[in-house]
RNA sequence: GCGCCCUUCGUCUAUCGGUUAGGACUCAAGAUUUUCAAUCUUGCAAGAGGGGUUCGACUCCCCUAGGGCGCGCCA
């Protein structure tokens, strides 16, 4: 019987620098297809450039990915290891006349590509060694492995974003496989191991698209399958700058201490290039069941970050009370010194969370918003508390202590008794309500002032009040 | 220089030859309101340019312009 094929995913990112934003979308597009098709997702971490990988790197790609929730099946593959396994499919495409040994120095090349610089000629390695004797090859010479491409026709590239994209073979040159260290290039190393770990559907950056061609006669020397090749467009900076690769400003773990949400940023990421109707708010369980390759759009995309915030704010709004305190403690206890909440403190921050959350667009705003929950004792102001509270305002405060003191401390009776207060003297609630915020959280906006008096308690409310109060000196 | 790709409101996008070109973000105005938000209502705002094909083009083809990517013994 025949086993309908399951497809297989994989994001092979390279350890150089973290995982910045562009490659969390395509490792984000390759896991909800995965799961969509119910495939497999792997995780390549491409380490052969000795040079430049880093052990930091690797950790901040595999903490990145975690963060953002794309799991991926089975172990993580490393791509170094299989050096020997990559260099004896150069042995046999050597040894079936498909590859051949270059003996051009480094220097000799870059002569030749000055000069077809200057010629105004196309870069292409000319094929001096493709067709030599191999008895001229000079003894002892280090040597490359280069594949011998075919030098006319076309290679065609089907791909289900960018469509049907033809290249003349002309414009390929054969490319070098195993370096004169006997290492393999990135070019042998991903067609080996996408064949070995059975890759179906290979999406990835469009900077890869021209590299598709150059795989492919790798492939079709091989004998190989042919895997479904699909190249998302680059992201863009929000001024249209590039944002590419090696910008490390923007990992995605920047992101999470600038108070996103995984949930946000994969909503976000996931429309970035992708679209399903008008659907905006889209949860990953949803993305899951409508992704799909088809309509993954053709244009670079610039990064936005107001629309990233409104979908964070969104986001921020849907999560439970004590999961975001948990969050908000979390960020805290990362803060420039650490910031550890008491146990009374996060109570008071789970009580207030649904007058908080309303209001924040990121879990740093939010953690900065409840700050007057943190600490006990009279509130330091903000400059636009500190005009709020005129002489007048602290004189409201010392009439309107004792009314609060006198009687029940939950938020419906305060503000009964504050109206109350306010209509006898003939104040707008606003004109008494606004010094009390100032005085109990030293801000000028909060949650509505009643339901944070009633979490703060009579007490510590009182004490805060009072130390902003002012009687005025009787003229009498 | 050569090759490849892209081009709808400021931004993300819908439209798969026939629509008053729709939605979302942003911005503005209004409603609501103890502040700020949230929410609701309304508004501003688009097919790069030029040729074709067609009864009819945002949609198909060509050219131009602009932008991006690639052209390593990097990945």
């Amino acid at each position: 019987m025949t086993e309908i094929k399951k497809p297989v995913l994989r994001f092979a990112p390279s350890p150089t620098g973290y995982l910045h934003i562009g490659g969390a979308r395509t490792a984000l597009f390759n896991w909800l297809y995965a799961r969509h098709s119910g495939g497999t997702f792997l995780l390549r971490i491409e380490d052969t450039d000795r040079q430049r990988s880093t052990p930091e790197a690797i950790a901040a790609i595999l903490e990145g990915m975690r963060w953002l929730g794309l799991d991926w099946d089975g172990q993580t593959i490393y791509q170094f290891a299989r050096a020997e396994r990559h260099r004896q499919v150069a042995e046999q495409l050597l040894a079936e006349g498909k590859a051949y040994r270059c003996y051009a120095t480094q220097a000799e090349l870059e002569e030749m590509r000055a000069k077809q610089r200057a010629e105004g000629k196309p870069l292409r390695y000319d094929g001096r060694w493709r067709d030599r004797d191999p008895s001229e090859a000079p003894a002892d010479a280090p040597f490359v492995v280069r594949l011998k491409a075919a030098q006319t026709g076309e290679t065609v590239v089907h791909d289900v974003v960018q469509g049907e994209v033809t290249f003349a073979n002309e414009n390929l040159d054969d490319m070098v496989l195993l370096r004169s260290d006997g290492t393999p290039t990135y070019m042998l190393a991903v067609v080996v191991d996408d064949f070995d770990m059975g890759v179906t559907h290979i999406i990835r950056g469009d900077d890869h698209l021209n590299n598709a061609a150059r795989q492919l006669q790798i492939i079709q020397a091989m004998g190989w399958p042919v895997p479904v090749y699909g190249h998302l467009p680059l992201i863009h900076g929000p001024d249209g700058a590039k944002l590419s690769k090696r910008h490390g400003a923007l990992a995605v773990d920047v992101y999470r201490d600038m108070g996103y949400l995984p949930e946000a940023m994969r909503n976000y990421l996931l429309r970035l290039g992708w679209s399903h109707g008008n659907e905006e708010i889209i949860s990953t369980e949803q993305a899951i069941a409508w992704f799909d390759l088809e309509n993954i759009g053709r244009s670079p995309a610039r990064f936005d970050f107001k629309k990233l915030d409104n979908l964070n704010a969104h986001y921020i709004r849907a999560t439970d009370d004590k999961v975001l305190a948990d969050e908000v403690v979390a960020l805290l206890s990362r803060r420039q010194p650490p910031q550890v909440l008491s146990e009374t403190a996060k109570a008071r921050l789970i009580a207030a969370m649904p007058g908080l959350k309303e209001r924040a667009k990121t879990l740093v705003e939010l953690a900065d918003a409840g700050d007057f929950l943190y600490t006990d004792g009279p509130r330091a102001l903000d400059a636009q508390a500190e005009k709020l509270l005129t002489p007048e305002a602290r004189a409201i405060l010392a009439r309107v202590a004792p009314v609060l003191e006198a009687g029940d401390w939950s938020a419906a009776a305060l503000e009964e008794r504050v109206r109350t207060f306010a209509e006898k003297e003939g104040l707008k609630l606003g004109q008494v309500a606004q010094p009390i915020r100032a005085a109990v959280t030293g801000k000028t906006s909060s949650p509505p002032i009643f339901d944070m008096l009633a979490i703060l308690g009579q007490t510590e409310c009182l004490s805060r009040i009072r130390a902003y109060a002012v009687t005025p000196s009787a003229p009498a």
